[in-house]
DNA sequence: GGAGAAAGTCAAAATTTGGTCAAGAATAAA
DNA sequence: TTTATTCTTGACCAAATTTTGACTTTCTCC
């Protein structure tokens, strides 16, 4: 999906020569050349936006702390001042980084690329990073080894959650069987080596290593 | 050291009950017939709550959201009511269990002494550092002398968990059967001799030293 | 020093535990 | 419905641990 970008500046000969770039590049772009029109263009829920500092009327500062009551993404100014004290309001106002005219095309884009990482890592649903290679997204329930995505039912996955949650940690088979079933869950918690096994030969095709480590006569551990 | 528990429901009859079957099993009994009384008794700091749900005036779900805000120990609900809501709703307040009634004693003593094993596991310090070098990781049961590990079976870490946490202290071999053990096993005590020569030869190989003395015709000590 | 009790040593037996497998039961998908 | 997937169970094996018992050594006290 194409990340939104928002132009906000009131030289229409900038924006359209941004506009196009940042389409070559794969971006969806809106533009306004005004504050009031920036407003009403904010329900395209842009991904970032682009903010032109001098602007008349309401200017780019105004405009930023304004903006930041609506909605939460990076914002760029887009200004030739650039004392220390301009930073610092612009800081203020809610803004995440400057880029000061005359800038070059791919250091835009390098700078719109590197906000949106972070952003989109902010905004992560927290994950369990373990050993290098290995990404335990809890929130989708989904695991990753390096590129290859590793695919586990329920009742693995939640194991997977529960001990990774708790690397290095000895648990029992019971209170394992009590944190994924259920403290009122009736059974045997036998089962638990058999999805232990399952769980570890998934893990062991695709990186090479087990992860859950077996404590003799105590359980089991997340090995991180 | 005797747990202090907390009885909090409006039926006398049955805190009645409860408070003379868990004395019988040791623990230090507070019963409130009410929330306010409960609260005023939060200053017996007591290591797990029994909780009534259904309570005139403030019932246990609110008692529980304002206990939280003054102590951490576990809190089981006591309800007749048993719905999945119910459970999310005794979750969100920061309940830590459900029994619902009617229960039967012995699942109650289970109940309590589960978590307040959990809770102990979870409170205790992260690891004993004895004489420099060496390392006793309770938690995640790791023993490191230096950057070596050692490793130890149940029953030795059990022994070394034990002795360790209580340094210098002379104990004789049925009291350290019963700590590790349990109270209520059955057996010889004469094993202890040789799971104490495991540990030492293991702690010997490694470190030169053996940790763990004997006094003669009174038992082991750990040498801090 | 010697008797007797307590602790240490050792190897083998007994037990417990975890890993594996196959098949049946339950659940979800088509 | 059929089909496929996942979950559970029980049996079996192998490995690791725990216990046992016979034996030796060490210590204490007479």
């Amino acid at each position: 999906m194409a990340y939104r970008v928002l132009i906000v500046d009131d030289e229409p000969i900038l924006t359209e020569l941004l506009s196009t770039h940042l389409q070559d590049h794969g971006y969806t772009v809106s533009v306004a050349n005004s504050s009031d029109e920036a407003l009403a263009k904010l329900n395209t829920k842009p991904n970032l936006i682009l903010l032109d500092i001098n602007m008349p009327g309401m200017d780019g500062l105004e405009l930023c702390k304004v903006i930041r009551n609506h909605i939460v993404c990076p914002i760029l100014f887009l200004t030739a001042r650039i004392t220390e004290q301009d930073k610092v309001n612009g800081l203020r106002a809610g803004g995440d980084d400057y880029i000061t005219k005359p800038f070059g095309l791919q250091e835009l884009i390098a700078r719109i690329e590197a906000h949106l990482r972070r952003d989109e890592r902010n905004n992560r649903p927290p994950e369990v990073l373990t050993s290098q290679g290995l990404i335990i997204n809890l929130s989708d329930r989904k695991v990753f080894w390096n590129e290859q995505e590793l695919s586990f039912s329920k009742r693995e996955f939640d194991i997977i959650e529960f001990l990774s949650s708790n690397p290095n940690q000895v648990f029992d088979k019971e209170r394992i069987y009590e944190a994924v079933w259920g403290y009122d869950a009736e059974g045997d918690s036998s089962v638990i080596k058999e999805h232990i096994r399952k769980i570890r030969a998934k893990f062991m095709q695709a990186s090479g290593s087990e992860y859950i480590e077996t404590v003799w006569g105590m359980g089991y551990r997340w090995k991180k």
